[in-house]
DNA sequence: CTAAGGACCTGTCGGC
DNA sequence: TGCCGACAGGTCCTTA
């Protein structure tokens, strides 16, 4: 479910109630995610104290004293602050108990999420591979039209290759094609640097407007209430097949690479 | 090496 | 109302 914007802003959210915090306990509800949870997790975690939290991609990087642990959140997974003695919902797999007084609860519902400790969390398997941050300055034009040259791929699915790039999921690849104009199911290797410049731009744009909006929407990881649920940013085509575009054409909805994917056929060639 | 499809899992929604 | 299929914001792994 989380993309880039909204794991960003569970990072936001739970890094001032989190770091330099304690783990005093962590309690184990269901240990059946993308892994199954190492069962010796808690020994290697409990004790340490939280001194960051960084993200890469759609992951979250908790740096302990010694190693760190790597959080995905898969498509249903959030995180809240609670209450100590704070009843579980269905779902919420995990607790870390805090110094603090407060619990960083995991719920996933459809356990697509993965939590791993390890001793050098940038080295891991998961990490080690990633392209890079879009909204760094590696991500560019130049870089996008240098790595599709040779490629027979459709754009969106280029854009959405974590390998390539990370933290562009559906929703926001999406979004990013319809604002630089550029047709879903173009083949990446033909389209010109000039057009490539524009993308790499309009999906900046979009991230970092989703993320300030997150930061508004959802600005408190820790009410009573507190649902850490995610937010909707005003969206252009994605969810909204049959719709008038502004340009006065009509949004259509198809499928690519197994994911609903909407565009303007007037204004994305 | 690249590309495509399956797999994992639960909840929700629309149609009959 | 109940049942059933399709779909959901991810991505690794296998196969070609």
């Amino acid at each position: 479910m989380p993309e880039l914007p909204e794991v960003e802003t569970t990072r936001r959210g739970i890094e001032p109630y989190v770091r330099d915090q304690r783990i005093t306990q962590v309690l184990i509800r269901d240990r059946r995610f993308r892994w199954p949870l190492d069962a010796a997790f808690p020994e290697y975690v409990t004790g340490q104290t939280i001194r960051a939290i960084d993200r890469r991609g759609k992951y979250l990087i908790f740096r302990l004293d010694r190693g760190g642990m790597i959080l995905h959140l898969g498509m249903s997974g959030s995180l809240r602050l609670v209450p100590l003695n704070s009843l579980p919902g269905s779902h919420d797999h995990i607790d870390f108990a805090l110094g603090n007084q407060r619990v960083l609860r995991l719920r996933d519902p459809r356990r697509f999420g993965s939590l791993h400790f390890a001793l050098q969390p940038d080295e891991h398997s998961l990490l080690r591979t990633l392209g890079p941050e879009p909204l760094s300055d590696a991500f560019d034009g130049k870089y996008l039209y240098q790595l599709s040259r040779g490629r027979t791929t459709v754009v969106k699915t280029l854009l959405m290759n974590s390998q390539l790039v990370v933290g562009i999921g559906n929703i926001y690849a999406n979004e990013a094609l319809y604002y630089a104009g550029i047709h879903p199911q173009r083949a990446a290797g033909r389209i010109s640097l000039r057009r490539y410049e524009f993308l790499a731009q309009a999906t900046k744009d979009v991230l970092q407007a989703a993320i300030a909006k997150g930061g508004t929407t959802l600005r408190d990881f820790v009410q009573s209430n507190g649902e850490a649920g995610y937010f909707r940013i005003d969206l252009a085509v994605y969810g909204r097949a049959g719709q008038r575009c502004h340009c006065g054409g009509t949004i259509r909805q198809t499928r690519l690479a197994q994911r609903s994917t909407y565009y303007c056929a007037r204004c994305q060639r």
